[in-house]
DNA sequence: GCTAGACTATGACGAGCGTTATAGCCAGAG
DNA sequence: CTCTGGCTATAACGCTCGTCATAGTCTAGC
């Protein structure tokens, strides 16, 4: 369990989601995957015995709670604070990977699972959103806005944050994602309670 | 330029648009796009001699003109109606295939590109972005929209749809378009004119 | 009928893949 | 010092990849 002793364990998993987030998961090779964390090959199938699919799930599953510990803590300011905070997130990735980078948790999304089982790493993207979608709504509930209608508008938030990502990298340029930022921090704005 | 007398070659590009959009690009084969589109491999080789790097350009170029030529009819009738064609269009995908099947546009969009040239496929879905943003954002000064926020609110809608197809698939559920969907068609109804 | 050119069939090339197996290292417990 | 067990090193397995080359088939035009 305590794992701490060990930084070579937490540096593959941090590097898979690095790596995943670039190069999407079937395009990602353990090979890769040990070279950029400067571990042996023959360490990660010690760690993650049941291999691939092992590592991609928790590289999503580390991805996800990362952005949600960030998100919860600046959505202690505010709904506004914290989508300023989501996006600031995603803004820095993209640029500062000059646009290779995006966001682990979608790359898992957009590849077929093989029709007959559901990969666990698909079911950690999912509950990534989940989780990214209950912070954000719960949030907004809690600043004024419509109780029905804040699931909508967190889900609305998370996708198309999700989708300007990958925007932003086909074109090469932060405009998708700023402005989805402008849009959307009018509508949220406009979605709370005014006296908050 | 006319290869109406040959439906092999543009089989294997439809074809190919659907495997990428379910498997990804770097993930999908030319064997298997190949059998897919029940072509030899050869042929492949026959009608794209630059190899994987132009079918998956003609491919993205196919379903971003297919996507545009239903945009542009449908948004004949407004704005709303197009953006509900839009959104109509991604779901009947996504609830065909069962969840396999997203946007093969998106898909490309999220894979790294070779650090130091621009694929032609990447460029290609830049454009088919592009152009679904266009089509949208004049729809909507056309109809009484602030002309200063309509790509703002365009962007917003490619951003959000396109994200959430990608959260249907991880979640198997439906739910992620169809609240976009709603908050969208709410948010654009208010930023027309209403005499229109 | 025959010939040219578009298409197909087949197989090979080196490379990389996920995974497994086995042997070696090396700190810490006894 | 010895021994044990976590970690590493290395090689190999069968497989698929993108690409290319070559030979075969078929159809249109003369």
């Amino acid at each position: 369990m305590a794992e701490s002793s060990t930084p070579s364990r937490e540096r593959i998993v941090a590097g898979a989601a690095d790596l995943i987030s670039r190069r999407g998961l079937n395009a990602t090779s353990i090979r890769e995957l040990a070279k950029h964390a400067k571990a042996p090959l023959g360490s990660t199938y010690h760690y993650f015995p049941e291999g691939k699919q092992q590592l991609a799930t928790e590289a999503v599953q580390y991805a996800g709670a990362a952005v949600a510990r960030i998100l919860r803590k600046e959505l202690d300011e505010g709904p506004v604070a914290g989508l300023r905070a989501f996006l600031a997130l995603w803004r820095g990735i993209v640029v500062e990977s000059d646009f290779h980078a995006g966001c682990p948790v979608l790359a898992v999304a957009v590849e077929e699972p093989p029709a007959d089982e559901i990969p666990p790493a698909l079911v950690a993207a999912a509950e990534a959103f989940e989780g990214w979608e209950q912070l954000l709504a719960q949030s907004l509930r809690g600043h004024g806005a419509d109780p029905e209608r804040a699931p909508g508008l967190a889900a609305l938030i998370v996708a198309s944050v999700e989708g300007a990502i990958a925007m932003c990298r086909a074109k090469r340029s932060m405009q998708p994602l700023d402005q989805v930022a402008q849009q959307l921090e009018v509508l949220i704005a406009g979605a709370l309670d005014d006296s908050a």
